[in-house]
DNA sequence: AGCACGCCGACT
DNA sequence: GTCGGCGTGCTC
């Protein structure tokens, strides 16, 4: 009997131990990376195994763990699942790697991989109807398509002819022709009805057979479109990018890469790794390719993705948001065709474990999804392309706290892909990277063909107030609105706040009305008649009088996109549709919003963020860009970074086809820096400047971020527990004396209290950060319950 | 996650 | 006196 040693799959913080199991010889032949299910206290639940081992080596490892065990008492592993290990040995490098990185147990980081929480499912037992026991069953069942072949006897009543048989004639023509088994699918698409099948069946001229079989059917030269000439730049960025693919073999690490991918195995440890990634200087492993909105990123994936695909590899690409993104995936499927499968969350289950199938078996060869598509299984990746890499939706917030873009990072070293970073305003860190040469550079600085940037004018919104215009929209943006519509053209206006009033104030006592559960004001929604939560989505009631004072004179200030819709919506001749999470919640989705205004059915579209990404639609000449400080004003390091990159997005979405285009950029600090540079759309200077500070300030790139959220429902226990850490990180810093480390706080979070949850931090800023994690996943604190660990946070505050 | 164990308030 | 609240700890 061999033994192995178990990760428990539970979503449980405090399980950091793994579990010896014998393992029957009746299963031997399962064994590290295999999903097993095992008895566990009184339940059987799913676990993976990490590492196995004979008798010996078994006891020494209890001995070590827990001397009181005796290894008779062990028990058994009671069943296997699936006929081959679920993780390659990349995939447990890179889930070692990610516990020990992102400070959560082995089975969380495992559990990733798995397209849903958990492969088995407890299925009650009844007997006489009363439950009895539970049973457990896989989740996943394989799934196999009924499909059929031509026999020679099909062919030669094919050869034969029949006049009566049209239809059977047409079928076996088809299937004839066909370089696999043909399903009732594809046969239904080239109009051939499932009964005809069956009775081809039935005479014996077609075998039914069950289809889950591997292809490799990317040979259809003939289908590729290379329409438009590439320019001079895309030609270089995608040269580049073709000779690190000629140069890495994929399914292998790098040759530098020398460390191992963790011994996060009994007790995980603190993310040890820290190494870049590997550059050589003409063929680096890495590549940054920052192009200006409208410089056709997407041409050079599309060629770096075709020159893999025939090298026999896989590829995969990240994209922020499925739904702002139907038009990559669409370019990539009228390139690739079958090979593209899409992943994003709203697929069930049982869709993803198909999709995932067809990547393991390389039934597909090219992936396409949100941030979790990072943890799909790869037959043979050869290359990652993570598309406009600042976007924040790669971070997931809850535990454990991950980054897509550094999760795709690992796995490349670790395979031997290459790994491409698109993005007009590229986050710093890989700015910097790229700049001081750890990766290729790549860099679109032109739009193709005739097409320019467009020119932005700074509206100060302090003298509109002067003039007496106290519309959200200044009377150059109204005038430019109706022109532009009057020329048949279109316009997009970017407003990042929902609803129709942002909040509301008591004029007699200055008191704000807030959410009862979280640390926030009410918005007013025109279209519910209600006061919303942003935080909890809870509704409110619409108040008359003031709950503080009980005056009557209360006001509504700010201005959101219902009222931006509204007051848009009276100017002439013109039709808005407003794309918010609201109105793609309740009406119509993103694309189908897009789709709608692409089609001309109105002329403005009015939105938050979500309409300055990803779409290009050639009749847009005007973007107006009303409060464009709002997203500049917040108080984290990051505000920047992420205004300068919608604003720009923003701006980018003008003026994309032949006509020239225009941007309103309204603002109450015109001379803010930030904004002036992003009217000139000068990435550069900006970089230079922002990094300046990061540096002075010990921000990434220059310092690594840990944030400590303490969360309790009673104020005072969460600021106990914060401060009891906050003394024991700075007694620690004192005695270790960490290489350049600030410790912040503890303060409230930037949003102190959620759905009657207090939210207390401590921000660690620090160039020894493996040290700091070290000593938290050390201490009591890794397993106390309150404590949530974000590593690399996209907020500080 | 489940489930057992254990230590303080309102009840037949 | 006891039932049961849910905080704490354990699962090979």
């Amino acid at each position: 009997m061999k033994y192995v040693l178990v990760a428990i799959n539970l979503p449980v913080k405090n399980l950091f131990r793994q579990f010896i199991y014998g393992l029957p010889d009746s299963m031997g032949q399962a064994g590290e990376g295999w999903r097993v299910v095992v008895p566990f206290g009184p339940q059987k639940v799913e676990g993976f195994i990490v590492r196995d081992f004979d008798r010996e080596e078994a006891l020494a490892l209890l001995q070590k763990e827990n001397p009181g065990f005796s290894i008779d008492k062990m028990k058994e592993v009671t069943a296997v699942l699936g006929t081959r290990p679920w993780f390659s040995e990349e995939m447990m490098g890179t889930a070692k790697w990610l516990a020990g990185y992102y400070m959560c147990s082995l089975a969380e980081a495992m559990r990733l991989f798995i397209p849903g929480k958990t492969s088995i499912r407890r299925k009650p037992v009844y007997q006489e109807g009363r439950l009895i026991a539970y049973e457990i069953e896989e989740r996943l069942k394989a799934r196999t398509v009924v499909a059929y072949t031509i026999t020679e006897m099909g062919k030669a009543a094919l050869a034969e002819g029949s006049r009566r048989a049209k239809a059977q004639m047409q079928a076996l023509e088809v299937l004839l022709h066909a370089t696999e088994p043909l399903d009732r699918k594809e046969a239904e698409a080239q109009h051939i009805s499932g009964a005809v099948l069956q009775t081809l069946a039935e005479k014996g001229w077609a075998l039914r057979t069950e289809k889950r079989l591997l292809r490799n059917s990317y040979d259809r030269q003939a289908e590729r479109k290379e329409t438009l000439q590439l320019t001079e730049e895309q030609a270089q960025a995608v040269a580049a990018i073709k000779a690190s693919l000629d140069y890495f073999p994929a399914g292998k690490p790098a040759e530098e890469e020398t460390d191992e991918p963790g011994a996060a195995v009994f007790g995980g440890d603190a993310g040890k790794q820290k190494t870049e990634t590997t550059c050589e200087k003409t063929r680096p492993q890495e590549f940054l390719l920052q192009g200006i909105t409208g410089s056709g990123k997407t041409e050079v994936y599309l060629r770096a993705a075709d020159h893999a695909l025939r090298q026999g590899k896989q590829v995969l690409v990240l994209v922020p948001e499925i739904a702002l993104t139907a038009q990559i995936v669409q370019r990539f499927q009228a390139w690739f065709g079958q090979e593209v499968a899409v992943a994003h969350s709203k697929l069930s289950q049982n869709e993803r474990g198909d999709v995932w199938y067809k990547m393991r078996t390389g039934e597909a060869n090219v992936l396409i999804g949100v941030r979790s598509a990072v943890f799909a299984p790869f037959k043979n990746l050869g290359l990652v392309m993570v598309d406009e890499e600042q976007e924040t939706s790669y971070k997931q917030e809850e535990r454990p706290a991950y980054h897509a873009r550094e999760v795709a990072r690992y796995r490349c070293k670790n395979s031997g892909a290459v790994l491409v970073l698109g993005s007009a305003t590229p986050s710093l860190e890989s700015y910097f990277r790229a700049v001081s040469g750890r990766i290729g550079h790549l860099q679109l600085k032109r739009r193709p063909g005739s097409s320019f940037l467009p020119a932005v004018d700074v509206v100060d919104m302090r003298e509109e107030l002067a003039q007496k215009n106290y519309s959200v929209i200044s009377r150059k943006l109204r005038r430019e609105l109706i022109a532009t519509v009057h020329a048949d053209q279109q316009a997009i206006v970017l407003l990042n706040r929902r609803g129709y009033s942002t909040f509301v104030m008591c004029r007699d006592c200055g008191e704000t009305l807030t959410c009862p559960h979280c640390a926030v004001s009410l918005v007013f929604h025109a279209d519910e008649q209600a006061m919303r939560c942003h935080y909890c989505g809870n509704t409110y009631p619409i108040p008359e009088t003031c709950p503080h004072c009980g005056s009557r004179r209360i006001k509504f200030f700010g201005s959101g996109t219902q009222k931006a819709e509204q007051e848009i919506g009276q100017m002439p001749g013109i039709q808005v549709l407003r794309m918010d999470q609201d109105s793609t919640a309740t009406k119509m989705a993103h694309e189908e919003i897009i789709r709608r205004f692409s089609r001309k059915e109105a002329n403005v579209l009015l939105g938050t963020q979500m309409v300055a990404k990803g779409h290009d639609i050639p009749d847009v000449t005007l973007v107006g860009i009303l409060a464009a400080d709002s997203t500049l004003n917040m108080p984290d390091f990051r505000a920047s970074e992420r205004g300068f990159s919608l604003l720009t997005q923003a701006a980018g979405r003008a003026g994309r086809g032949d006509k020239p285009g225009r941007v309103v950029l309204q603002t109450y600090d015109p001379e803010n820096e930030i904004i002036t540079l992003a009217a000139r759309q000068d990435y550069e200077t900006f970089a230079g400047h922002e990094l300046a500070m990061r540096k002075e300030l010990l921000y990434p790139p220059y310092g690594e971020i840990l944030k400590v959220t303490v969360v309790d429902k009673e104020e005072k226990k969460a600021w106990e527990l914060a401060d009891e850490m906050a003394r024991f990180l700075r007694s620690r810093y004192e005695a270790e004396h960490w290489e350049r480390t600030e410790i912040m706080g503890p303060f409230p979070s930037g949003v102190a209290k959620v759905r009657d949850l207090y939210r207390i931090n401590i921000v660690v800023k620090s160039q020894a950060m493996e040290q700091v994690k070290a000593c938290l996943l050390a201490s009591r604190y890794r397993t106390v319950k309150n404590v949530f660990f974000d590593v690399d946070p996209i907020m500080a505050i």
